[in-house]
DNA sequence: TAAAAATAGTTACCTAGGTAACTATTTTGC
DNA sequence: GCAAAATAGTTACCTAGGTAACTATTTTTA
């Protein structure tokens, strides 16, 4: 019978292995791991602002100002300030946008080879299982 | 059919999250989730260069070397030198090792609030497919 | 055996997570 | 309607990941 430690022990052994990949391959195109997951996010939903950001990925509000202001001075994104002056509307520039094909193509590429060993039923499985945690 | 981004999404999702909260958890203890990962290694498999620790955790050496510093100023290990001049061999404090089953137990409790979605029988299965990736 | 190459670890500096304490707005409630 | 409370975001500082460039040993090799 697995014990849970080993599962979560796991987990992160795989996670903090992908990650430090995917970051070689993102480093290409100028972009770090947690730059790419909101691009990811912000193309698929449209525009949202920081707390929707915050809520969305489970990270602190500081954390997503200090990636955001990078991303800004970068030139993947614009913050521009919403109907309620506290809030900052964040939307992909037109390179970003003009650039997303390109980088996803080698991230996807990248995941291929990350879960190369799973058959299609078993990604389906492993796909039910994660949503059951926490 | 789950796609490969959506995998990879929302496996680092939920592992964010339960580092989240195991971190909390370990702040009673004074200790962070990298500290007591080590800790944990050292207790099963005894003592360990630090290019032993860089490669089971898929890290790199400056990485290990902080934490293993902050370590040692805990109390919660010894870095003495090996045969080799140039490695160190780091164990475990006699403080660390009375502190371990506390420790543990918090931990274990935490783990077990994660999974507590999964059977006995999806705990098995997800093992045996985290262990395909990479 | 002496020079070159490899290895173990460190230092300096980058991004990404966290908390605590703060400002500036908006909302609530008396 | 004004004071209190809640909310959005920022700043300062903590740990944890990374790379590049370095020192000090050990191993290889010519």
């Amino acid at each position: 019978m697995v014990k849970n430690q080993d599962i979560i022990h796991q987990l992160n052994q795989k996670v903090r292995y992908i990650n430090k990949h995917l970051n070689d391959c993102l480093k290409n195109h100028g972009l770090y791991n947690a730059q790419w997951s909101i691009i990811y996010y912000l193309y698929k939903n449209g525009a949202k602002t920081q707390t929707e950001i915050t809520q969305y990925f489970h990270v602190e509000a500081p954390t997503v100002t200090r990636t955001l202001k990078r991303m800004e001075a970068n030139g993947w994104i614009s913050r521009t300030q919403g109907q309620d002056k506290r809030a900052r509307l964040i939307q992909l520039t037109d390179s970003a946008k003009e650039k997303y094909f390109d980088i996803e193509k080698s991230v996807a590429s990248h995941e291929e080879k990350m879960l190369e060993q799973l058959s299609e039923e078993e990604k389906n499985v492993f796909y039910q299982l994660i949503q059951k945690l926490v």
